[in-house]
DNA sequence: AAGAATAAAGACTAATTTGTCTTAAAATAA
DNA sequence: TTATTTTAAGACAAATTAGTCTTTATTCTT
């Protein structure tokens, strides 16, 4: 819905990593089992993250996948940018491909504190701190 | 990115509709010259929305189409539905088909009031409040 | 009554996204 | 070295979405 299936298997198979105690080596195949997605598709997806270096990659046996980075330093939104080459900063409600403010759909003014928080929500949340939810985050 | 090519096409016809001053009987021909949407494609869309009431239709010269209910009854959310066949009450953040909380995914909570705020958007706004701002009401 | 304007309907095409299949390349294990 | 395990890469197929084209039915105008 938000973004295509191929981020949301991206952003799936991250979190997983970032949940393994130690930043291991896991081959596509565990993640694809885990995860229920097709290992094939699956492959080509983490391909564009490998790309980016949000994943290191080794080939061979007891190869597979590890996270490329500190998990503080991936956000949802590196990782939609990196498979689907846009980001969720300026999303018109309308499809206006520009919402800058500079002409703004009929949505523009209602959608902007929205479109605001979803944005901040992506480039927020990171593989570190997904867990924590925001109303906590409120309460302290 | 939030809904289809065709809900974004539905949701700009039904504003410019609102938009006159009266609920008068506008062609297809004109809303699509007027939105720059294919003519034909944009036929398409707009017999869901004639199908499901939103919209009455007239065939026929001088025919076209007008608003099938006030402008206060037709709220985004409902406009989306008649298109898409789906709300934007539970969208989950990875693709989950059912972001219930029963099987919440790893973002759930963290996801949960920014769903929230969403699908409010959706549902609080209709084709009478569109222009009110957020902002504005929070400061009244 | 005849012609023009308009939505409805259905078959068709094009583009994009999703997914499969096969082969190659690299690394490990025996 | 040879076999096995794994990612990489590219061609292909299927599904979905977007868009076109043509014909029909209806309504207004003259
Ligand atoms: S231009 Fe449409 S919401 Fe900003
Ligand atoms: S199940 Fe994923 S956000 Fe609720």
């Amino acid at each position: 819905m938000f973004c295509s299936k191929a981020c949301e298997y991206a952003i799936r198979s991250m979190i997983f990593l970032a949940d393994q105690s130690q930043n291991d080596i896991v081959p596509i195949s565990k993640l694809s089992q885990e995860l229920e997605i097709s290992f094939t598709f699956l492959t080509k997806v983490l391909q564009q993250l490998t790309e980016k270096g949000y994943l290191i990659s080794y080939k061979g046996a007891k190869g597979g996948v590890c996270l490329g980075k500190a998990p503080e330093e991936i956000s949802l939104d590196d990782i939609v940018q990196a498979v689907s080459g846009h980001n969720m900063k300026s999303i018109c409600a309308t499809g206006n491909p520009d919402c800058d403010g500079l002409h703004p759909c009929p949505l523009h003014d209602r959608w902007q504190p929205i479109q605001k928080m979803l944005g901040d929500f992506y480039k927020e949340t990171n593989l570190e701190n997904y867990k924590v939810s925001l109303i906590d985050k409120l309460i302290k």
